[in-house]
DNA sequence: ACCTGAACACCGTTCAAGT
DNA sequence: ACCTGAACACCGTTCAAGT
């Protein structure tokens, strides 16, 4: 465990990619991202235009698209971009309620910072997620004795909650909003409770099974 | 109850409302829902268009906007059409978890006709929803001996759990996707059984604290 | 290789003009 | 009152032309 962690430290710090070349003059590929999460963070999917993109840019539009061929490429971008961002795997502990709650909240607080990031980023989970976010997390699970089936369930009922949650406007951040009084923030918190405590009865199912088979 | 049955059946067939035209001669409100339904239902919301939906009504594109005001508009309208399809609350039987399965897997079948549409109706939940079915849900809950608090958790558990679902893909209908080999709908379900044990959870919780308190 | 800026086909929306 | 069809301001995308 701790060899992993000083190895990704040190390969983080000395890594000089072979012929990458550092700071190729002119757009790169992370200054255009940049752009695109402020333009997306302040007006949200919605008012992010190529057009927009390339005055930000300082560039004309043409020089935008032949960095990015697409607008769904640029989102795609984006998406992983943000996924990258969810809390690394190496730095979680605690029981598995604990690590997956936090999981969803830091989701949420990044996703929720990115007006109508959420549909895109669920539309296209498997291509953007980080396999390292995706394994631990399924290692947490096996790890607490839940069944196969019961973790595709159990993911599923969480991931599309963040997802819909997500979708119907920022939870998080300086622009949460509130619903009919109702504090989002807080209400989202505890449809999350609900759903570990379903999976907390599952995972009792679960290890019954196992007991009677034995 | 046989008397609120029937009463809904002979005012549906006997109601010849006050001075409300007909058929208004030329475009109705309905005829439009009618098409824009049926576009969405083949190419998705972001298919249909206002010049798309005019020719086929058969007439020009300012015609449509003298019904409609706005896009924006017809997709309330189209919205509040389709939650008006999930299961009347009057048919409902069983126990709170049957009840509330079945109305979510109703609401998904219906949104899951109509790509792109999940988004869109739970932006605008407070607006679109009947009042009948939100009252009913919450009666459900209650007379099962919900709390306040733990009602609003569990409905946003369920809610946006569907809302999900249904903005990653259809889920249900004859266009049901699969991932990765898994079907889609059998995670839907899986998912939603995850939601309800979470929720009954919380019910034996708020049981043993209304004991405590007596 | 990288960038410019005009052009194309589309969109939502508006509006003078017809009946 | 209801409808027509042209027009406007925007988009995403393409591409000949420059450096």
């Amino acid at each position: 465990m701790i060899v992993s962690k000083i190895d990704l430290v040190s390969s983080a710090e000395t890594s000089h990619e072979s012929a990458e070349p550092l700071e190729s003059r002119g757009l790169s590929d992370r200054a255009i991202v940049r752009a695109a999460r402020e333009i997306i963070a302040e007006v949200g999917v919605g008012g992010l235009t190529m057009r927009r993109l390339s005055t930000e840019l300082g560039v004309a539009l043409g020089a935008t698209y032949h960095h990015v061929a697409t607008k769904h490429g640029l989102l795609m971008l984006v998406g992983k971009d943000l996924y990258s961002e969810v809390t690394p795997p190496e730095r979680m502990e605690g029981p598995w309620q604990d690590q997956l709650k936090t999981v969803m909240l830091n989701l949420a607080s990044i996703v929720g910072c990115h007006p109508g990031m959420a549909n895109f980023m669920m539309l296209h989970v498997d291509e953007l997620i980080p396999v390292d976010l995706n394994v631990m997390v399924r290692d947490t699970l096996l790890e607490a004795g839940f069944s196969e089936r019961s973790i595709a369930a159990v993911l599923s009922a969480f991931f599309f909650y963040v997802a819909g949650m997500m979708s119907t406007g920022s939870v998080v951040g300086p622009t949460a909003t509130s619903i009919r009084g109702q504090n989002l923030m807080a209400l989202f918190e505890d449809g999350l409770d609900v759903i570990v405590a379903g999976a907390e009865a599952r995972l009792a199912e679960d290890r019954k099974q196992k007991r009677a088979r034995r």
